[in-house]
DNA sequence: TTGTACGCGTTATCAA
DNA sequence: TTGATAACGCGTACAA
């Protein structure tokens, strides 16, 4: 690991140039010329800086706490953490992370405890699934972001999906494609993404002038009894669009379809929302899916917070071309990400 | 956060006294009751040292590295990362977790290099499956285990789930079961798993008086092809019972078998791996799982990766009783961790 | 442009 | 047995 010192004696100058240079403080301070030595033998010697021995002077480790609950319940919301660490990387900070099983407030406050000890410069507080949280006591007074809820009190920074365009989206995607009747396979739990995606559906109904039936949606829950349930709405509504919550929940419009002699992208569209990637790539392949946009939630989550920590909007130059934009890192929060409508062949035409 | 000059002025004592009974070393050199006393006061004012100040004289931070090669690739793969985490937890450490993509080997560099840089005091190197792996140079001389992976030159210390035994276990159920044509619903990727698994599959087989029968084998990939390759052995060879490389062949075989008129449980036998969990918790729940062990493969590993820092066995008392014991953190490595074989009801009496 | 004191809580040393 | 004090680390800030 090369050092400032290092540098100095190697380019003739003293630790407080390189210092200057390095910290891009150097304008009209330091000789051009000699600032480009600098910086040369600082490329030269691969150096950067060490941000624990930064931190003596600054008190800024350098280091985001990451607060997640239950890190493994969720397949695929490892993506989230994907994203953080991304954005972490390229904005130069690290990310200590640590698991609470969500029902000990305890446990919590001894790992947020743990982590002020390590001298995070902030936190991010990860819900895996959308949701109202409230935000822990021990956090109020800290640089916090938090990623995939929504603050109750509504003062905290958010990121997460836009549910009622998840909704919205996938039924005007079937009314498009000529679907008459538009059934809702949702959830039976009480989330925050069923009811609003739920909101987005009807909007879209209601917005293309149809009237909201009751009938044509079912909550379901898991294995046979939301077999059956699928099977029940399918015998007496005859619905030709199905928008299902998850891809669990197409799964069962597939086989209640199966078993009736009906094809899935012929007779029947169905839009389905990929947060268990596995269904939609295993088994329904071909599912036309709204894809949850967990990546660029831990992404522009981390970027916020940074730019809360330093006080400077994090730089373009930065960010990598690869994901959505966000609108504007001082837009009004929360924020919620508009999610993709991926194009399969599970909605085909129809004729009316 | 209380320091230990705070405890010190509270207790009447200095602070190099409270040092030594903070960590131990005051056994015959700090009179008894005045150690007891500056123990209580410490936990009053629920004193925890400062890693970073200790970081500066011992220059242990006590942070661990977790370098994870696409944490997003395999669903429930994230239950390393909790074990690993819980284990830090227990023995007073933290982890720094980085992705790398798993290609760009410079890129790798750069996250160990960063890591480097933040002092951490040891490497979890993770795949995110079990395979063979080269520990690239930067790591050679740093603590480090491998998790879910064996070092080719066999000289680093490894964790990863008995894959042998997988296929074994699978196996002797069967046919402790009854079964007489035992298929093995395999992967056609050349995985380090696939071919150990076999090899259970065919040691079980054969110390039981069968012989190995080609034909019985079916290595699938995805999709339709795979779905068309089961259902071609159940047409040719009329198993009895399914041994699968994990429970998206699972489903193959439960689809297949619908489809000819046969019950998995009561027809055919199956036993699966339950590495994709989504597939067997919402689409085969009564699927006869084989689990594979990735949570203690997390925590064990920053177990061996803190003994080997410290130089000291981990304290008993510290672990958890809720998870099976590492036969000894001396014994010879790599170590393969058995896994549970899960009794549902897809494995039954078959007569012969 | 540079020398140098200072930042931090802990630990090691050595004198009392 | 205890306590005062000097490291420890490397980068930063300020006076010169």
């Amino acid at each position: 690991m090369t050092t400032m010192k290092q540098i100095a004696e190697m380019a003739g100058v003293s630790v407080s140039t390189v210092s200057l240079v390095i910290n891009k403080r150097d304008k009209g301070r330091v000789n051009p010329g000699l600032a480009r030595r600098v910086r040369k033998t600082a490329d030269a010697l691969g150096y950067h800086p060490n941000p624990l021995a930064r931190s003596l002077r600054t008190s800024r480790t350098r280091i985001l706490g990451f607060i997640s609950e239950e890190i493994a319940t969720t397949p695929y919301a490892g993506n989230i953490i994907r994203g953080a660490q991304d954005a972490a990387s390229a904005t130069g900070y690290m990310m200590l992370t640590v698991n609470t099983d969500g029902t000990s407030k305890k446990d919590e406050e001894q790992e947020v405890a743990t982590l002020k000890r390590y001298g995070v410069d902030g936190f991010l507080y990860a819900k895996m699934y959308n949701r109202l949280a409230q935000v822990p006591d021990c956090l109020q007074d800290q640089p916090l972001v938090l990623v995939d809820a929504t603050d109750e009190s509504g003062s905290v920074p958010s990121i997460s999906p836009d549910e009622f365009h998840i909704g919205y989206d996938a039924t005007r995607h079937l009314i498009e494609a000529g679907c008459e009747r538009i059934a809702y396979i949702g959830a039976a739990e009480t989330l925050l993404a069923q009811g609003i995606r739920l909101q987005g559906y009807r909007a879209a109904l209601e917005e293309s002038g149809r009237t909201f039936v009751q009938d044509l949606v079912a909550n379901v829950g898991f294995n046979q009894p939301a077999l059956d349930q699928v099977g029940a709405l399918f015998d007496s509504q005859h619905p030709d669009g199905f928008f299902c919550f998850n891809d669990a929940r197409a799964w069962h419009v597939y086989e209640a379809a199966a078993r009736r002699g009906l094809t899935v992208g012929r007779d029947i569209s169905v839009v389905g929302v990929d947060n268990h990637r596995l269904v939609a790539e295993t088994i329904s392949p071909r599912l036309t899916t709204i894809e949850l946009p967990h990546y660029e939630i831990g992404y522009w989550s981390v970027c916020k917070l940074v730019s809360m920590i330093t006080g400077e909007p994090v730089p373009e130059d930065r960010l990598p071309d690869t994901i959505a934009p966000l609108p504007s890192m001082d837009a009004p929060w929360p924020v919620r990400i508009r999610c993709t409508l991926l194009s399969k062949d599970s909605v085909v035409p129809h004729n009316s």
